[in-house]
DNA sequence: CTGAAAGCGCTTACAG
DNA sequence: CTGAAAGCGCTTACAG
């Protein structure tokens, strides 16, 4: 069996109390008394039973990171730094992957896996707000992207609508005046997808061009969608000077679909994506892309989880923080 | 409060046993009985409470997945995948980056992170087999990788050694003789640099050619370093008419130096990488490269480990695997 | 087939 | 500053 609080109690002469004072590090324990625990834990090895604490505490030490893919790049990244953050604070992170599956979401908003955790970030796509609020339970939660913006709850994500501005409105100041976009629905105006694409219906206003549903093309957002997104444009006869990629594996996708067909980046068609992943700096040509400020998220929406379960935010309403972005112009799109 | 086991007996009428003989699907309960407990389950919506049955039973119903990086494409890929696979089994995953330190890698061995799990999938990379022995404790342990390839642990891996002369005996049928090697030390054996670099010798002596050192060129396994190296070799003035990256992201780096250099692939030098993550059939040009059966791997790796747990496979020595590999061969060395 | 009891290893009021 | 006791919610022998 392993050593329990217990065999070092009797070890350093002194109750379970006191040994647990110890490792909680309370304050006030006699210097001496707290050099006999130490020893008596070095000597005999012991270490804490996480489960046996979180039983008795309720706390698991654990987070859950709920995101639909953890293979697309910018949430592998993103995970990557979320899990850096939270190490850093003590905490292991428990991903689960959704699919973007109403099913699998509400399933981590409620089942085991929210009982494991103590707070969780998530990721929604497809569940509404309401069936959240309904099943949020009192354990913090924190959104992440742009499916759910509700003054109910914590958010962290990005300037979608600005950055995809810039972006169109760096095109258009480049001569572009038939820009393609892929990756969404002409008509629609929420979610990432659509933030971003009335980013780009407002730039083009900016500079007088009419809106041409036609330009548009929906995908998942995936390399092989945005390869055959764009092939079904030209297949349409759809003209079209630019493509603007609402990520960066859609646009890398397009762009690779666009060269083997002989259109030439950027003189025929400068593309351009969304995230900066690191994909996108070492593409041929290297893509020109908006970096959302992933660092910023990643920091921001680990503080504010931490905040809430130590309970140093208490704010009533969901907080809600958008990170700065940052136009990456490269050879795609010069 | 959360409603309890105790809750659920009361309201059936049956001992908290009964309850639990239900809940792990005892055969031998009397259907009637088993009606009542299950409906008394539904009404008052209770759910079993995981630290409490982990506490006691000592299963935790989680698996730790130790990796250098998560936000590398191939390790994405993979974790992506074993995630999948766990669900189905019941299990989550519970994800350490090591960055590849010893330190890292040692405490996920035996730290917190080893209690919380009922196995391990490890990727070691810096430590020993004997210090992995000395530290393996009693809970399942499967090593993935070609770090340590030691009759005494578990291992599911890849063919790197033969994949790896296929490719380059594929370089060689394309008419390339000097094939630069990025990714590895010209002296190394051992390790997935190692062997990769043991096939690409193997396939030059049975070619009839000298092994060149001056042609291996070190580098970690990312895409600035891939393309750093590559430029070394330039500036140092060494010739070669293809590239061998030992990764992907390391032959996609070297592409990118390449054609911004304006060196033309696969006419001039061709370029070929290992792992076929899906990035690289999207690189323009697409990269040839191996599919290492990655989707073997993750299946082959979590069916013995759930074995293990499960106690079905009982092999004193470790159990090795190796998947099946494909040539991938595309526009960048046809 | 089912019950009563013990106990997994901690933390948490409660005393003093 | 420290101790003795209770209890978090389960599963596990042990009986019958």
């Amino acid at each position: 069996m392993a050593v329990t609080m217990n065999d070092v109690a009797k070890a350093a002469g002194v109750s379970l109390k006191t040994v647990s004072n110890v490792l909680n590090n309370y304050e006030f324990i006699r210097p001496a008394t707290r050099q006999r625990v130490e020893d008596a834990i070095a000597e005999l090895g012991y270490e804490a039973n996480l489960t046996a604490r979180s039983l008795r505490s309720g706390k698991t030490s654990m987070l859950g990171l709920v995101l639909s893919d953890l293979s697309a790049p910018y949430y592998a990244e993103l995970a990557s730094k979320l899990m850096d953050a939270a190490t850093k604070h003590g905490y292991r992170v428990l991903v689960e992957q959704s699919a973007a599956e109403g099913a699998a979401e509400l399933n981590a908003l409620q089942g085991p896996f929210r009982q494991l955790t103590d707070g969780l970030l998530f990721t929604p796509l497809s569940i509404s707000a309401d069936a959240i609020a309904e099943r949020a339970g009192t354990k913090p939660l924190v959104m992440l992207g742009e499916h759910i913006m509700d003054p109910r709850f914590d958010l962290v994500t990005m300037k979608n609508e600005e950055a995809a501005a810039a972006l169109t409105s760096h095109l258009l100041a480049g001569g572009r005046r038939r820009i393609a976009v892929i990756g969404a629905t002409p008509e629609e105006s929420t979610g990432t997808a659509g933030l971003r694409l009335n980013g780009y219906r407002t730039a083009l206003k900016n500079a007088g061009i009419p809106f041409d549903p036609a330009l548009v093309a929906p995908a998942e957002w995936r390399r092989d969608t945005g390869a055959a997104a764009v092939a079904g444009l030209l297949e349409a006869g759809v003209e079209f000077d630019a493509v603007f990629g609402l990520n960066d594996v859609l646009a890398l996708g397009a762009l690779h679909e666009l060269l083997i067909r002989g259109v030439r980046v950027p003189q025929d068609v400068a593309v351009a994506g969304f995230d900066d992943v690191d994909e996108a700096r070492f593409a041929s040509p290297s893509l020109t892309t908006v970096s959302p400020g992933m660092d910023e998220i990643a920091e921001r929406s680990m503080a504010l989880l931490l905040d809430r379960i130590a309970g140093r935010e208490t704010a009533d309403a969901g907080v809600h923080v958008k990170a700065e972005f940052q136009l990456k112009i490269r050879e795609s799109a010069p």
